[in-house]
DNA sequence: TTATTATTCGCAATCGATTGCCGTAAAAAT
DNA sequence: ATTTTTACGGCAATCGATTGCGAATAATAA
């Protein structure tokens, strides 16, 4: 049983006398076959144990039924949400998915292009590598007449179908929520700003200060602080300083939001009442850590959901003059303990 | 650029007046071709922008560098780490991933081992889902040829190669050192013991009470524990007998530990000193719980590695009286507070 | 210079499924 | 009974890359 040919339609149309074009007419359940032969051809298919053969189909048929996702991390909550929505959708559809990690490195993520474009796979959905460079891998997709949507983390100046989050707006909103909680200084933990997304959640903070007549001090805003670790050391820094934040925005994640607690937790500096704390993503953990930490709900599964909705309702129909769609979804407060200053403090 | 075919080895080959076969001689580096027109079909392939067609290379070459994946959720610690193992060794070896999730659903898992048989994957790795049936849809896997590895949640009565943990040795493990730490009646919350791995944890339950000496206690065995809510109940159930548990082994998941000492908390029950805790998986969260919980790590991205090592070291040579080798890797208990009664309590 | 060997490259079949076109036979219409 | 329409199914090309075989040329040996 190790080395035994698979069997195809020529094996079936073979023992029932027919021609292999007429086993593909009946397989595909298409036309022009009788309905007797049909059964015939479906009962013997199933006896030889018949599996199609997706890579001669797709060859001639000269298109895929996959999609291919790049993601920096699948195990990032964000983006295995993502996954798990664009699944749903997709497994619906009939479509499958391949999944590549470009790990954060440019150049692996180049390479999950190419092996995707190889693939011939009708549409890639990515969410680029934070120490993205130039986006000529991706007009390389464009120009192989690949659907290419990206999310997230986008290529700004690429003309494309994006799906993003409103990060400005979610940032803005959450530090007016620390303004209005009574919090007066205000630091921000950010993530590089060769992404766009940290960009924009560092424009949503200076707007929002500004809004609130907050003078902007660069000395509250710490650039690449968006691991638990960096933001620990980043941390410890702003509350040693003569005049220290009374609430720090890990604009990042959660997990910098973390970070920033567990110094605060160490050094005895009381959560909320001393220091304000909001995070980014809404991890699991946010909810059980001690206090509870406000953060930003992303939607994710969702969002997902939006993506595939959108390649199978907008792209897929091969709406020539379809101008690329910008969809923004408006992420949600979450306010926690870590930031209800006034006694209206959540149990655990 | 919409619609514009993408070059082909044709191409090329007509640009320089050659035929196909040197093109596609120069492209695979193999031999046959003389150096100067190798460099020219290279460069002139730079030129065309030309990518390989995977589908029609596999087709003809009747392999697939790609491996299929199955996991009943990708957004669970485990698996996601499981996959980020696999990913970093067989990126090195140029095989790519296709990924799918079960959904824990028996139906979707048999759908996925379909799919990823048309795409003739040269490899399947599967984890069962929860409410796996029977193993025909592997039998087949095995019948059209492709390699299979089953890791931690195994159809056990299938010869296949195999990883797995060390349940049965964990549980044990950790049962006794709840009862040295002093705890007199140990609950379980039990898996669906259709899983081979819940049923190996209880085992390792009971050999540890016995091999103590304790009696062991039906009403004390709770089935189906195996969700945070779940857990939950079965918690408030357990503490509310006339002779309540002293300990409680989540041997599920650390979820359900979560329920159980939120459940705890929230009666006012001390743990670890008047309940102790055990979890596992070592999901990231353990560490940061009030206190923190004591679990069980799989060192789930060294054996993804294990894994796909398997399938290049031992499997894909071909070794055609290779027996189907069963890896074993043995977890390691991480100790916490919520099972140190004796004042030894680490500080959040 | 001729015979032999090695290199390089073209020819054509092949992988398995799909599909336009056409012929035949059966069914329907006249 | 004859013509027209419809249904069914076969033929053969096609998708793009690979590969065994053989031919032509170049390099080497005799």
């Amino acid at each position: 049983m190790k080395n035994q040919k698979r069997t195809t339609i020529y094996d079936i149309a073979k023992k029932l006398n027919l021609n292999a074009s007429s086993v593909s007419r009946a397989l595909s359940n298409n036309s022009n076959v009788s309905e007797a032969t049909r059964k015939l051809i479906l009962k013997t298919a199933k006896e030889l144990n018949y599996k199609q053969n997706s890579l001669a189909s797709n060859l001639r048929k000269g298109h895929n039924q996959t999609i291919g996702v790049i993601v920096p991390r699948i195990n990032q909550n964000f983006f295995s949400n993502i996954i798990a929505g664009l699944e749903e959708v997709t497994y619906q559809k009939g479509y499958n998915l391949i999944i590549c990690q470009s790990n954060e490195s440019y150049a692996r993520e180049v390479k999950c292009v190419n092996t995707l474009i190889n693939q011939h796979v009708s549409c890639i959905i990515i969410s680029v590598s934070a120490d993205f460079e130039d986006d000529s891998h991706l007009k390389n997709v464009i120009d192989q007449g690949i659907q290419l949507i990206q999310f997230d983390r986008v290529a700004d100046n690429l003309e494309t179908f994006k799906v993003l989050n409103d990060n400005e707006q979610a940032s803005m909103e959450a530090v007016s929520h620390l303004i209005e909680q009574g919090y007066k200084r205000i630091a921000l933990l950010e993530g590089p700003q060769n992404l766009n997304i940290f960009k924009q959640r560092r424009e949503g903070y200076i707007a929002a200060l500004k809004k609130h007549d907050f003078e902007v001090l660069p000395e509250l805003m710490i650039e690449n602080a968006w691991t638990k670790e960096l933001s620990a050391t980043a941390t410890r820094k702003l509350l040693s300083l003569a005049n220290p934040p009374d609430a720090i925005f890990a604009s990042t994640s959660d997990f910098s939001a973390l970070g920033v607690l567990e110094v605060a937790n160490k050094m005895g500096v009381i959560v909320p009442d001393e220091l304000g704390i909001c995070g980014y993503s809404n991890e699991f953990f946010t909810e059980i850590t001690m206090p509870s930490i406000t953060t930003i709900d992303q939607y994710s599964v969702s969002m997902g959901k939006t993506i595939a909705n959108l390649f199978f309702q907008e792209i897929k129909p091969e709406n020539k003059d379809a101008v690329p769609k910008i969809v923004s979804i408006k992420p949600k407060l979450i306010i926690r303990s870590s930031t209800l200053k006034n006694g209206n403090i959540k149990s655990f």
